[in-house]
DNA sequence: TATGAATGAGCATTCATTCAT
DNA sequence: GATGAATGAATGCTCATTCAT
């Protein structure tokens, strides 16, 4: 069931309906319903179980990779596989998505886990001073896009455009980066999107 | 009336409704409706607008700076600050709307200004011989992004993100680039999503 | 289980969900569908057993209270008592719910003690002549609908209200009664609502 | 469109579908919506208009009845006759709907009036003392009621059951009435349902 | 030609009922 | 026999689009 609406959702994000999801699940809607509350409560499990799914990445790639660098560059592979394949990854990172606590927990132990990867790259030389853990989703969210479109020619163009942004973010960068990095607490702002008012949220459902 | 819908559609994106459309331009929507026979075609028409504009910006570029890496980096500077100054431009980037004859045809004089900008830039040897033309909105629909989740940081953290792809992007590059450039093929493919059926489009509306 | 139900429905009238009634008997919700094939005739059977309460009541008034009046005004104030405490008996009388075979059978004993009850008090002279049984539940009625309105208060108020229709009942009462006390006939019409079609019922359910 | 909702709902009670309003009113669902935002806007407004016909019923009563007790008498029998064809009626006094302001409004002034009336009735020593206006909606629920049910009956069995509950409230009254009359804040309290908490709410929607 | 009221398909959610375990 | 997860028809509400005035 979780597993049809990752897949649905991926393809069409989040607007593809409930009832969808279901008949691609095999069950009534009823059934997701005895599961999850609502559509959102659904949305916000699939959302959770990635980032614990990176976070588990990115311990790996500390543990498994010598160098900094290549621990740092294989996590933002990582991320950019998950991205590439999901339209409603995009959403969320789009901000149409608010997030609930189970969420936010799982987003704050992934920052954690960021923040250990970029502070030893930056420790290593290797990686631009000016870079912080919020700045990873919205510089990636872009190099994945474009696959689930292109179809065959996906995971090399995520590559592709992976290196791109690698070469941009080695040490010590040519073109100087304007603003500051996002804190934990800027992202927090910004992802759960807490200075919203009602009127806007229900325009936006 | 399409200063309105422009104006909407860049707060608000394309969610916005036509009876608020309608408002804003202080005109029934009938009356908007009488100019473009669905919602979808208006979007088309402010989107090809935009496109005419990025054309002029970037045979402006050419004209105007002397070397053609700032040509062609104020070119991309101004395509990011378009998107976040506007939501609806980031949504077409993201895949979220389809395009008609006159936007298709409006991508590809864009496109074919963008080509010389590009060729020039690696021909003078500052910009990697690897990127064509569309790579770039691939490359800046992330930065672009950013206005759906930043709000009032959105133009800083717009340049933020654009330095570090322009550092990417610059010649020789470090890491190197697999795949190959996509042709105007691929891009047609890609952004016209011609291999979508009926029926997921129909789901969609 | 019938405790549970019988309390969930008085407490929330039969908008109460068979979830909340197999929870609180503390059964599953199949284990009352083995002994009740319908919600319908589980509410049947909790309406027929609180007739045949009263039709008891009824018996030991008539039994216990020498006086006709005090007998019939005993067994008023337990109708009364008996709508106070229960929701769902207010919406049966109150013609939101349908008799059974059961039912009927339960109304019509209530209905025979109830003539006995009348036809004591008027031979005392005690009580208008104009009354049948037949008016006994419209009138009371609208005593018992203070429950869904009142909460705490609702044993007062019906207790009130009780008394301004036994001082309108008392014999020879000033304001002459219009029309003709109801048969058993009409009552059958009345509360078992036969003459509707079954289109009505279906968008009822 | 009012009409249609007014005779659908007293047909059926405030359970009819939207659909079938919109139906019987020969407009589309839309229609109603855009005139009255949620079916409980709608339902507020068929109220308050009720309530501001009794307010000028009980206003033409006391200008055109010399003797107080007629007028009480005759306003009586225009709310036994107002609920008498009305399902929706009996569910608002049966506290199942929450009032705007709105009707708020249209309540206060139709108390306002009833206070003459009872106050008039009661000082012309026709009237039980301990009777106010909050007693009456009470007192006449029932009344009306069955002539929903019985058809060809109903005119005469309203009036029927109205004599005796005037009897009952003639003054001096021999039993006497426990409780307090409620007074206005009562009724508020009680009709508007301050009282209680969101999860009951939700429950009853 | 402009208007905006009317339309109705579409969607999230609820709950009585069924049936495999 | 008992269980409770699964079912899906039913319902209130939204919004792009139409068309009578």
């Amino acid at each position: 069931m979780l597993d049809a609406a990752r897949s649905l959702f991926a393809e069409q994000g989040f607007d593809a309906q409930m009832e969808d999801v279901a008949r691609r699940a095999g069950v009534g809607v009823g059934t997701i319903y005895r599961h999850y509350p609502t559509k959102e409560a659904l949305i916000q499990e699939l959302l959770a179980e990635r980032m614990r799914r990176l976070t588990v990445e990115a311990r790996s790639a500390r543990a498994e990779e010598p160098r900094a660098w290549e621990a740092f560059a294989r996590f933002l592979a990582a991320v950019a596989d998950t991205q590439a394949d999901d339209r409603s990854l995009v959403q969320f990172i789009a901000g149409q998505i608010r997030a609930g606590d189970d969420l936010r927990l799982a987003q704050a132990e992934l920052y954690t886990e960021m923040t250990s990867l970029i502070e030893a790259a930056q420790a290593e030389g290797s990686l631009r001073r000016e870079i912080a853990p919020g700045d990873v989703p919205l510089l990636l969210s872009g190099v994945g896009r474009s696959i689930w479109i292109t179809g065959e020619h996906a995971p090399v163009l995520t590559r592709r455009y992976l290196a791109v942004i690698l070469d941009g973010l080695r040490a010590p960068g040519t073109t100087s980066l304007p603003g500051h990095p996002l804190t934990l607490d800027d992202m927090s702002r910004i992802l759960y999107r807490d200075e919203l008012d009602d009127g806007e949220l229900r325009r936006r459902r």
